[in-house]
DNA sequence: CCAGTTAGTTCATATTTTGAACTTACGTGG
DNA sequence: CCACGTAAGTTCAAAATATGAACTAACTGG
């Protein structure tokens, strides 16, 4: 199967990795959060080559992700900033980024990350929509037919 | 560059993309949470081509997000489970998920994920680890070096 | 006028992915 | 006994993508 071919019909996440499953295109988006906007700043930030670089950007673009603003007509030059859209990925980003820390040791980022209403260096933590309650491993999926208990955690016991 | 040499030293998206920063190996992590552990419930359900597969999980079991567990000897055949690690990327799946349903339309996945601890389905909501409110838009990159105010959302007003 | 900057494009050469067929070894049915 | 089904791979040639390096275009500052 081709990406270019993941049809409406498939699950959110395939249809989100379609958008932004490919590594490179996670790296211009991370910049774009650190404030960066222009081709050469996401050369020297991602290192990736400069046409695939222009691929990236020009199918964010395209996905809405990114918006192109002309900042100079000749030769034509433009900067990339995070539409709302692409602003929304923030969430996916920052658990990425701490999943990275804790599992995988990596190193803190060159930035912090700080919550602006209380001023905080912080991590984020999931809560449920229903309950408010942080939530951990206690999540299971269950088929959709009718809510009919079909829990994929704990069966034959 | 390749993806093969981002070192320890990068920032964690670069380090958990060099992990997971592939389209193909998020999708056998989602059919994880979902339950499935085969080869060819993979292949079934990813449509990636056995190569490719083949490929991916057994870069999984080496970076230790999944653990190959044989089940019977003659022939070898295996299944696949999440290790902790593996189980730790949750939150992103979660995160991508919604961001793909709010943002880009998809329909709702073929499985209810459910908060066993309340009992509802739900969709997560990211909350500031220092004060514990939601966190929304208001999060702002700022250079580490010793907390010099240098924000990059709000600068030259 | 010369060098530097910036956003690309182009091109030949790697590398990766694809799909399809093949392999191995067991269990089942006829 | 023999064919068939199942399962987890591997192999291979062809197709698609990525790479790095060089090139372009049009300014700007000295």
């Amino acid at each position: 199967m081709r990406w270019s071919q993941v049809d409406e019909t498939s699950c959110p996440v395939a249809q989100g990795l379609s958008v932004i499953g490919d590594a490179w295109t996670l790296l211009i988006i991370r910049d774009c959060f650190k404030g960066f906007t222009r081709f050469e700043d996401f050369q020297s930030q991602t290192k990736a080559s400069r046409a695939t670089l222009s691929s990236r950007l020009a199918r964010l673009v395209e996905d809405g992700i990114l918006e192109k603003r002309p900042y100079q007509d000749n030769p034509p030059r433009s900067e990339y900033v995070l539409t709302s859209k692409g602003k929304a990925l923030l969430p996916v980003l920052m658990t990425l980024s701490d999943w990275a820390q804790t599992e995988l040791g990596a190193p803190p980022p060159n930035m912090k990350r700080v919550h602006t209403s209380c001023g905080h260096e912080f991590h984020p933590v999931l809560h449920c929509s229903e309950c408010g309650e942080e939530v951990g491993q206690d999540v299971s999926y269950v088929s959709d037919v009718a809510s009919r208990q079909k829990s994929v955690e704990q069966t034959e016991p």
